[in-house]
DNA sequence: CGCCAGGTTGAATGATGTCAAGAGGAGTGG
DNA sequence: CCACTCCTCTTGACATCATTCAACCTGGCG
């Protein structure tokens, strides 16, 4: 079992993927498939639910799947050269984990769900093998691939790049789309840190100096704030 | 016209593209294709000689050009929102700028030299277009797209994590294939601070210090090192 | 109730940023 | 050929920020 031994049970099959109830399928890897044969494919897709901290997959092993995120948060991360494991970025609904395979064999990060999160678990040889009769599918892996650069160059824009007050207002008004975190978007001390390359220390003091200089309220698992003040701290 | 007033002539046509003598043809976007189409598309595609710190193309700007780095080195920056501007990734021979064409019609990038480059610009349509017709580019494309993720999440990896010291060694063994780099791969201690994330000086001070502790040598445009002295201390 | 994972806080230390001054080299024009 | 300027790199002194190591708090759960 490639979990940890703290987090039990890493995945729960939900059942065969219903798409036409999907929440992201336009946005999904599949989506732009015709109806016709969408119900084909349904017989070898799968639905997983995964519990936060469960992992999807492994650095560096063989794959043959492919996942298209249906809610929650996954990460993905890389083992750094100094020991400590850093996250590459995150994947959000309606985005796609392995593009890799499709010109590998191998996985290059592992991912992992940050919380409660279901995905789609689609074979690699289906998608190679419509690669060749659908443009549409074509079309679809070039916009996912892009969404993918496109992801990996925020995080180095934004996360990246200025001190840890700027970052964590950054990361937050990333998580949400209005003024407040969705609390089901819950990301603890620790991933932050390994997703802004600070220690959870910094992360933890910094939240905590925000709050008292009153921009920031935390109640149970979501952030309340004014955007404006945010945005101010993140543009510096 | 889009340059730094400073560095003169960005570019200069040196002449339509002769594939069958490019160094880096195997690697290239085009070089899967067919001899026998090759002499077509050598009509529309021009190869610039761009010198130092010239720019090829600005971000945010229409775009209607994919490039092919033949030599040299481009630096694909961005303005972060604190106003500096980053270096997102370095692009070497072999690799293709303004994939995004694929997918959008802006570029999303400023791509400027680093040193003397020679690039083939190859038209937006003319892939759009042999996209539709030959599985090879396809492939191709696909390769070259992964290829863009592994370089942009190598950065964040390598070049944004642990202390400038560690950071730098990453960086000097990337651009060295042995033991010492090309003077013709230079880059200067600016761009190295935009690429690691670190100031101009803190780059300055921590080459002078490792080259007062003998790791570390610096005959014109080249640098000198053992591989095992760097790796020690990449690796922490 | 007691344990434990997650979070907070303090004090000391180390690393990096900032501002400022100056050295050296390459190119230019007199 | 020299004086000049501009660009790049170096170095110092200091302020600021982040890390480290440690202790402690808290709420959920067996």
């Amino acid at each position: 079992m490639t979990v940890k031994a703290r987090h039990g049970i890493p995945a729960m099959k939900v059942g065969s993927a219903d798409c036409r109830s999907c929440p992201v399928r336009k946005l999904g890897l599949m989506g732009p498939l015709a109806t016709s044969s969408t119900e084909a494919i349904q017989a070898c897709v799968d639905v997983l639910h995964f519990r936060a901290h469960a992992r999807i997959y492994s650095e560096d092993t063989a794959g043959s799947h492919l996942y298209s995120v249906r809610s929650g948060i996954v990460k993905l991360e890389q083992d750094t050269p100094s020991g400590r494991t850093r996250i590459l970025r995150l994947a959000m609904p309606g985005d796609t984990l392995g593009l890799e395979l499709m010109t590998g064999f191998r996985y290059k990060h592992t991912a992992q769900a940050l919380r409660a999160t279901e995905v789609c678990r689609i074979p690699a040889v289906l998608v190679r093998e419509l690669r060749e009769s659908s443009a549409a599918l074509r079309e679809s892996l070039q916009i996912h691939m892009q969404r993918t650069v496109d992801a990996a160059e925020f995080q180095i824009a934004q996360f990246c790049t200025g001190n840890a007050q700027s970052r964590i207002a950054r990361l937050l008004l990333h998580l949400a789309p209005e003024d407040r975190t969705d609390g089901r978007r819950w990301i603890m001390r620790e991933d932050m840190a390994a997703l802004l390359g600070v220690t959870l220390e910094t992360v933890s003091r910094t939240i905590s100096d925000m709050k008292r200089q009153g921009m920031l309220e935390e109640c149970g698992h979501a952030f309340k704030f004014r955007r404006g003040d945010l945005e101010r701290i993140a543009g510096s």
